[in-house]
DNA sequence: CTGATTGCAAAAGATTTGCAACTAT
DNA sequence: ATAGTTGCAAATCTTTTGCAATCAG
């Protein structure tokens, strides 16, 4: 499975595509944010941090491909931009706090039982990690109504 | 329960806002539409049919209002509009197909089994109905690459 | 009368697209 | 050489906002 930036190139260049600097750019990126939630303009700030500029379009369309060759998936965490991960480190759930945006990562056996169910009585297969699940922490940290990171 | 035109009009004039046409209007279609998944812009399209013309974001803003007061919610079906329904319309979560872009509702309990777990779990409360959990029907009646209504 | 509400136009935010210039192969 | 890629600007789509005109209470 692709994890390194060096992995990932690889990938691209075994499917046919061509090897750009850009690209690789995004790659490393990628690989050098274990289990962060990244967005795509998250991606061009760090890119630029690191070397020249790199359009938003272009990542998106390098997300796309990415997409296509099953590498990585973006997921919807409330009403803002999508965030991207490595497919290997997106085999979880997400669970959003709406009063303190914390975003929780679950196993996906936590939904499991319930997904079986849905599959058994409605002819339906969940895939269960495109959007957050919405919700609030038992005992939110946010006691004081300070930073509600309000993305829905 | 607010369920009919009246019902919904009264609701607003006890909480102190004006009923105005185009609020009636708003309370019309949503009180005809029973188990619909309706867009802001699908309702102005319905009292378009109804009557003269409603503006978008009244829409929007009247629906703001009706969430505020608990009547209705709204839901995300994909990557299109949000879509709304009467809140004791809308105890269900919603599954949508990947293929063939059938909307299924399904009772609250098909998930509660594992939402307690994770509140057990991960001291957190889902409200589970803000998003759709996309999958794929076991045996999608699009088996023709049709009409995909490609919402995601 | 007076503040709530509307329509219109413009803004905002995320994502997509057209196209000429550029570059990996 | 040539087809795949890029950056830029513009377009799309949904939702929000500012504001003057209008209307419900």
């Amino acid at each position: 499975m692709a994890e390194t930036e060096q992995e990932l190139v690889d990938a691209l260049r075994e499917a046919g595509y061509r090897v750009t600097l850009q690209r690789r750019l995004i790659c490393r990126v990628m690989a050098k944010a274990p289990g962060e939630h990244l967005s795509a303009s998250d991606i061009v700030g760090r890119v630029g941090e690191a070397a020249g500029a790199l359009d938003l379009s272009t990542v998106y369309r390098t997300l796309e491909v990415f997409e296509e060759l099953g590498i990585l998936h973006h997921v919807h965490l409330g009403h803002g931009p999508g965030i991207y991960h490595l497919s290997e480190r997106s085999d979880h759930h997400h669970l959003m706090c709406e009063r303190c945006g914390e975003v929780l990562d679950v196993p996906l056996d936590a939904l499991e039982a319930s997904f079986t169910d849905i599959t058994r009585t409605f002819g339906f297969v969940p895939d269960g990690i495109h959007f957050a699940i919405l919700g609030r922490h038992v005992d939110c940290p946010s006691s004081d109504p300070g930073a509600p990171t309000d993305r829905e």
